[in-house]
DNA sequence: TTTAGATTTAGAATCATTCTAAATCTAAGT
DNA sequence: ACTTAGATTTAGAATGATTCTAAATCTAAA
């Protein structure tokens, strides 16, 4: 048995669907060269542009978010609902955080700011479990 | 009389004061690239390895910050206290927001990553009212 | 004044990402 | 099935940001 579960049709091409294949079976977020190097495995010929072009698709589709923050590339997200991230500043570890965001400190941050709010986060920087030994 | 306020003595070198002067001074964020340029202004021989090596050095030393969002260079901050920003999802504008947020959230965040909380900030993207008509 | 360490410099190198142009695929209409 | 137009893919070049390297210079302490 298999526990990768088919990806419902959404029209795509083969190579999107591998990359997007790819992106949710992964245990963390991977960078577009990770990425690549796992689609070729899937499918052996495709190009390096090719999964530059499927992540953009697939972020403009609303299938994918790219995480980045200063340090290196890009990372991938497979979760589409709005949520939150933890990095630690020693290692990069990247993990996904569910915070309730009262609906108070949205509307205060879109107010102050008075930019037509699209989305929010919270970020959490500091040292994961393993480098805050 | 000047606008621009004498630096404190940090013990910096000329070329990292004259970094740290150019992010003081300056209106908004600027990138690296920026800072270089206005930083050849007030010390014409400055390396652009210079620029960079400061800009670490003066992160490290905790008298400024990086910013970066997926969208190509990161941008300087001399704002020394936590604050929020808000970016425009579509000219990349950056503003600095001060958000309170609630210590329920901060030690909730921390819970749940399970990390050493460092920093946290929210982020805000969305349009910016030029953007936005 | 010597010396060791830190800093600066110019330019090369690296890394992530985007662009380009040609080849290939796909779907729609015949 | 055949044509055509548009979208997609490909390989590799190009770009842009950032870091590295090695030599020169500065600084502070002995």
């Amino acid at each position: 048995m298999n526990t990768k579960e088919k990806i419902e049709d959404l029209g795509l091409t083969k190579q999107r669907e591998v990359v997007l294949r790819v992106i949710r079976d992964a245990e963390q977020h991977l960078t577009a060269n990770e990425i690549f190097e796992q689609s070729k495995q899937l499918l052996p010929g495709i190009s390096f542009a090719t999964v530059y072009n499927s992540l953009r698709y697939l972020k403009e589709a609303g299938h994918i978010a790219e995480i980045s923050f200063g340090n290196g590339a890009s990372r991938f997200d497979s979760m589409t609902s709005r949520h939150d991230h933890a990095i630690c500043t020693k290692c990069g570890k990247l993990v996904d955080m569910e915070i309730d965001l009262p609906e108070e400190i949205v509307a205060f941050a879109a107010e102050f700011s008075k930019f037509k709010l699209e989305s929010i986060e919270l970020t959490l920087r500091g040292l994961c479990p393993e480098c805050n030994k």
